[in-house]
RNA sequence: GGAGAGUUGGCUGAGUGGUCGAAAGCGCCUCCCUGCUAAGGAGGUAUACGGGUAACUGUAUCGAGGGUUCGAAUCCCUCACUCUCCGCCA
């Protein structure tokens, strides 16, 4: 949720920013709105007022035994009024909700013009590719049974079997044990979430069919983000609280619902993967250097692993409806010669904990704090990325040094 | 799933139709007295939104939503949550 005074007071500086992002904003439109609500809402409680007024008069009349006939029929007329003034104010105040709730957050001032991810820009790149004809991960080993999968409950979903279900085991305590090195305090969540929660985050409205809806009001997260980010909403901060950092490894669930034909042999783009995920919370002074830190404690597992990578800004076109600035790390996938998405690492400023009223206490003074997250990482992700660029070529998986003993293990054989 | 009890401000807790945004106590803040502490005295102390340059002011909020009423923390209905017991279950 945008700042609504940010709205009133420079609505076309506002409008402005925002088409970085490809959006056009009504400013007209909110204009109208927002000087309608104003007008209903002011005489609606002025009616109010006089109605608390009389009201207490028509006490007084009763209690001295006196008429109170003509008191009642003018209250009769206020609360007529009052009806269609508040019927009006409240069809008013919904609308004006849904607008802002539409508006996405506004980007940084380092984001840059762009489309799509086509002029995202590469600020770094780390370890060496190796560009050959690679076979991909369903190839090399045969303990990804997607058609199991099938079976049970159909397409993009996988059952994974033996080393490679250990392995995955593997990089998820591995993962963990970074973030909790780096200062993140491990969390076990719900995977289900509410409405509320997910309107908080900035996944609802707008984006209700990418989403798993369990039963009313409940839905499958699509990550960690919305329970970790969410057990600080409706609450105060204290200073000396800050900076919160939390992680979390759960499935995330996602209907990838649009993505038809993209993705669609392996791991790469499953309905249910696993993640972990770290979320700050922040000063709003500190969250630049806190997407920074962020951003190296995702990377830093990609180093770990010894797995090669880049590391993209996001252009405007290509940022997230709730982020301000995003940077995409990106691991080498030999099979497909390119590099793919493996975290995605995000300053949302102040727009999730206007929506989920996450609030900190600056010497009595209640500011929205700023909210970070990004995955350290997608696990099936790595799990491809770790088959394919460690494959020998003949029927082995080296596994990276700081894996092995969590797996015990030096070597996969595939089968 | 069944039966019962409950949900009031930072906390404890009173309040069954108007004088209640809410007693009292604790906590916290300011001041006074004392001054080594402790004790004592006076006052203040919820949140959100709106209007106003401001002083100030209006509205709403006693778990949530609806209803009855001129008027609801208080009466009625629905729902959520918490606790106890029973059933079921990992």
């Amino acid at each position: 949720m945008i700042d609504i005074n940010l709205l009133r007071a420079d609505p076309e500086k506002v409008k402005n920013i925002l088409k970085i992002k490809n959006y056009d904003l009504d400013s007209g439109l909110f204009a109208e709105i927002d000087s309608n609500r104003k007008t209903l809402q002011t005489d609606a409680e002025d009616l109010k007022s006089l109605k608390n007024k009389l009201s207490k008069e028509f006490g007084e009349l009763k209690k001295n035994n006196q008429d109170t006939s003509e008191l009642s029929n003018q209250l009769d007329e206020i609360k007529k009024n009052l009806l269609e003034k508040e019927e009006l104010l409240n069809k008013t105040l919904s609308h004006l909700n849904d607008f802002l709730l539409d508006i996405p957050n506004i980007p940084h001032q380092d984001v840059e013009p762009g489309n799509s991810e086509e002029d995202n820009k590469v600020i770094k790149t780390f370890g060496d590719v190796q560009k050959n004809d690679s076979i991909d991960h369903l190839e090399i080993t045969s303990d990804i049974d997607i058609e199991s999968a099938v079976k049970l409950a159909g397409t993009r979903f996988a059952v994974l079997k033996d080393d490679i279900a250990k392995l995955h085991r593997a990089l998820i305590s591995f993962m963990l044990d970074v973030a909790e090195k780096n200062g993140y305090q491990e969390r076990y969540v719900p995977f289900m979430a509410n409405s509320r929660s997910l309107t908080g985050t900035g996944q609802l409205p707008k984006f209700e069919e990418d989403l798993f809806k369990a039963t009313e009001d409940l839905f499958l997260i699509p990550t960690a983000e919305v329970p970790l980010t969410n057990l600080y909403a409706d609450s105060i901060l204290e200073q000396g609280n800050l900076p919160i950092k939390v992680t979390s490894h759960t499935p995330c669930f996602r209907s990838e619902a649009g993505s038809y034909g993209k993705d669609t042999k392996g791991l790469i783009r499953q309905h249910q993967f696993e993640k972990v995920e770290i979320v700050q919370v922040v000063h709003p002074d500190k969250s630049d250097s806190a997407l920074e830190d962020l951003l190296s404690n995702a990377e830093e597992i990609l180093q770990l692993l010894e797995l090669p990578y880049q590391v993209v800004q996001l252009c405007g076109g290509d940022l997230g409806f709730s982020s301000a600035k995003t940077y995409d790390i990106e691991v080498w996938i030999p099979s497909q010669n390119k590099y793919r998405e493996i975290s995605s690492c995000s300053n949302f400023t102040d727009f999730q904990s206007r929506r989920s009223k996450i609030r900190l206490n600056e010497d009595g003074n209640k500011i929205f704090p700023h909210t970070l997250n990004g995955s350290a990482l997608a696990v099936g992700r790595t799990l491809v990325a770790i088959i394919e660029n460690f494959y020998d070529g003949k029927n082995a998986i080296h596994v990276p040094k700081t894996l092995q003993k969590y797996l015990n293990k030096e070597v996969i054989t595939c089968k």
